[in-house]
DNA sequence: CTCTAAAATTGAAACGATTCAAAAAAAGTA
DNA sequence: TACTTTTTTTGAATCGTTTCAATTTTAGAG
């Protein structure tokens, strides 16, 4: 900067005052200091910048599966806003890891991002309680929070999950299974809530549930050869999972590696309907969540509570809706 | 920090030993210091740390569309290879955008980052020339780069384009139609390439040409709207799409709004292999691209360029796959 | 116990921006 | 012209680390 400061004539803070609050300089200064600028190829440092101010303009963002095009979308939320609002977003991924979900956390504080957005893999409160003692503005997504503490953005899961199973009940459905990636992930617990409550309404049905160890396409898949070994007396005729990613998974093993048809032998629906959720080899119906406005709302909140002095934190819950499709429609 | 060193007993100096050469310093202090660290919940402040050293452990990646599962392949490939060796990685979204493309690089510049991971937009030399002008290290992945400023790693997209369109013309289809992006985006170029140079050895054989706006589903899902309004004597027979997204758009539409069949009116093959390519509608043939490893063999040259020093740049490009599935085979 | 070599510790200087009180320049007024 | 007010410009101090030459402590040898 001050090679910039020599070239145009003008001391340091000129140069400053020029980037900063370029109404304080005469234009004419202004144009001298910007033509050097130009001309040394000067880019601000940022690490000094952000030394003296304390903080900086970024945000980061921790989900559980970068991959999932549901997170995918809801980052593409958050970054358009932010980006209009001069922030810059980073992404962390926590694979579903805890002490990853850690590390990042860390990395964040360490660089002193304005504020962090997470979902975290478990023990919210915990992970909540830590975020605040460290002092880090923090709004939680797609899960809800304690609303003394932070801000939350989330989708109400467990009508996610009545929506779910009492449509597949309304199509006859007798035997359902509900497939999702156990207690330590929460978005699971409470859909499986969800469909519980709705399963105290026809009492003559019957729950099975199925673990898997990740959510994804792979993990969906053993589960639904594990389903297509049952003997018929055991086998679901109604399949809820907890994401389009596993859903998918079970579905292909269902059509291919037990020859079972989906919609006919088992009604299947998903969770988060993404894009590829109505390209399916039947196409799948599944519980939509608003995730762009997810990802936008967050960060709405969160820039209201680095900049408003008056910001009380708040709790939004979007309610999901179901979309169905040819996967669960009852048998003619 | 010196609060550290006041409750540690020992000097500032020591502290920052502490941190970042441990064996220096006696184990009996070590742990005095990391006590007070712990008690007094410390985290270093990595903007002066950055401040000092002059650049940071820090990797910028810039894709055209993160929500295209085979750039969040990409991502993850690098991001666990930057991980083992304790540098993170950070996102960029350029959305096919030049100007977003470029405001990406300043961030990242700004934040001194140690090196960049890009995929361009569009006119490659011209952003390889002006990374190199900034001075910034920089992987191109995706494309093929000029050997003497900076490295790169590719897959052949020509030999991709050939692989899709010999299979095609192979099955007997006459009338091969491309979907991609236009001229501004490179790997639709070479991949159309590709198609022609294939289509030298069938002369009989018949090329169409369409252009997507972008290279999603939606956009994909306009052009099969499209094709399938063509009379059937202007209707291709067979068609390859730029990527597995635009190919599930055609699709969709061609199933949907024109009951077409696939494969046994019009074949089809898209590229990238994305997950869901095996459980679209009618399973979807497509090249696959090592994603995992572009990413990890992007950040692996980054990193040497970083650290060696007699590093030299290398262009690294591997072969595609192809990966037939139901819906580009002969009809019975 | 003394001397020397090695290991551990110290603390001032430096990194590159922003800030703000003070100085200088420009504009306005009598 | 002389004085006041307003606008610009200045530059030293500051942010929180890391570094490294100098100093102190410890260990080893005789």
């Amino acid at each position: 900067m001050s090679d910039v400061a020599k070239k145009a004539g003008v001391s340091i803070g000129t140069v400053s005052n020029v980037l900063n609050h370029a109404n304080r300089v005469k234009p004419g200064t202004v144009k001298k200091v910007q033509r050097a600028i130009e001309e040394l190829g000067f880019v601000r440092n940022d690490a000094a910048r952000q030394l003296k101010a304390g903080n900086s303009r970024t945000i980061g963002l921790v989900v559980p599966d970068a991959s999932n095009p549901f997170f995918a979308d809801l980052a593409k939320g958050a970054e358009n806003l932010a980006i209009a609002r001069e922030f810059a977003v980073i992404i962390g991924n926590s694979s579903e890891d805890n002490s990853r979900e850690s590390s990042y956390i860390n990395l964040f504080h360490e660089q002193r991002v304005g504020g962090v957005l997470i979902s975290p893999v478990r023990g919210v409160n915990k992970r909540i309680e830590q975020l605040h003692h460290m002092g880090i503005n923090a709004v939680i997504v797609d899960r809800e929070a304690d609303a003394t503490i932070c801000c939350s953005v989330s989708v109400d899961d467990v009508a996610g999950g009545r929506l779910a199973s009492r449509h597949l009940l309304d199509q006859g459905r007798k035997h359902i299974a509900f497939v999702g990636g156990g207690p330590s992930i929460q978005q699971t617990v409470d859909r499986l809530e969800g469909v519980r409550q709705e399963m105290l309404n026809f009492p003559k049905a019957r729950l099975s549930v199925f673990e898997t160890s990740e959510m994804n396409v792979l993990a969906g898949r053993k589960v639904g050869i594990e389903i297509g070994k049952l003997p018929a007396t055991e086998r679901p005729d109604g399949v809820f999972c907890a994401n389009d990613l596993v859903a998918v998974g079970v579905m292909q093993a269902l059509l291919f590696e037990n020859s079972i048809k989906v919609p006919e032998q088992i009604a299947m629906i998903g969770y988060d309907d993404i894009d590829f959720a109505q390209s399916t080899i039947v196409p799948l119906s599944s519980v939509r969540q608003p995730s762009h406005l997810l990802g936008s709302s967050a960060v709405e909140l969160l820039i209201s509570e680095l900049q408003d002095v008056d910001h009380v934190h708040r709790q939004i819950t979007f309610q999901p809706e179901i979309v169905i499709r040819e996967s669960s429609l009852r048998t003619k």
